[in-house]
DNA sequence: TGTCTATATGAACATATATTCATATAGCCT
DNA sequence: AGGCTATATGAATATATGTTCATATAGACA
């Protein structure tokens, strides 16, 4: 799909259209990007995600918090882990999951800015430390 | 969904776990956050998002630049401003959109963060007064 | 007014995804 | 070993979502 099957006149600097898709990050990165903010796009792997910003929680506890299944929770934990958002620890016969590193703090702290604006009551996210 | 249909055993702590839910933000948030993530979960919002981190554009550059056909934008760029990722700005009969604030920018340069370990090649965005 | 051009949008279709249900696995305990 | 508990997972289903196609709107210009 050229520039000319969409604009058929030249109002349009051709030189700045091409500086900026010389700019454009590779392919195969923006799908890893799209991946990494489509596991954070849906609300019980968000539960759990902010659930986990307090510490360790074993499967079941997860479920009983989020109130969902404990099949539900285990698929969705499973996509987290994939993209490294948490990480497992077992124990016997029980499995902890907490959060994987920090950067997943930020982004959701990023995140929850964005939205502040739109809430009737700020969100309060917990200190950084607090769960390291 | 209670605890008991869940985990037959005690070995977890009820106060803990009561905790958390105490400290978990209300349904209403948790699907405005993951709303805003869901926008930028798909690799053509991406993409379009990534160029006009270079300055605005109108529909029909954008269009080129991500190579997708005009109307599959425009239902793109929809979502976009909905959701106040972007903001439109018309002349004449052309329609300019441009990041709406820095929010998206950071949002983003924290996503690109978590994504880095498994590209191949770092991912270098652009510095945040290049598109103020 | 009539005809371009740029953008927006509804309907249809194909694909992706979340949950449920049933079942498998793996570690504990007796 | 056998039964119990915690977790994982495959298949099926329902729902959401992205793209295309056709068409609508709105401004420019003759």
């Amino acid at each position: 799909m050229s520039f000319e099957d969409i604009c058929s006149e030249r109002r349009v600097d051709r030189e700045k259209i091409d500086k900026v898709k010389q700019h454009l990050i590779p392919g195969t990165a923006t799908e890893r990007l799209a991946d990494t903010f489509k596991v954070l796009s849906d609300p019980t792997r968000l539960k759990i995600v902010f659930a986990l910003l307090y510490g360790e929680l074993c499967v079941c506890e997860i479920a009983d918090i989020v109130e969902m299944s404990q099949s539900a929770v285990s698929h969705q934990l499973r996509k987290l882990k994939d993209h490294r958002l948490i990480k497992r620890r077992k124990s016997a016969n029980m499995v902890y999951y907490s959060l994987d590193d920090d950067h997943i703090f930020k982004l959701l702290s990023q995140g929850v800015e964005h939205v502040q604006e739109d809430l009737s009551e700020p969100l309060k996210m917990p200190s950084l430390d607090s769960f390291k």
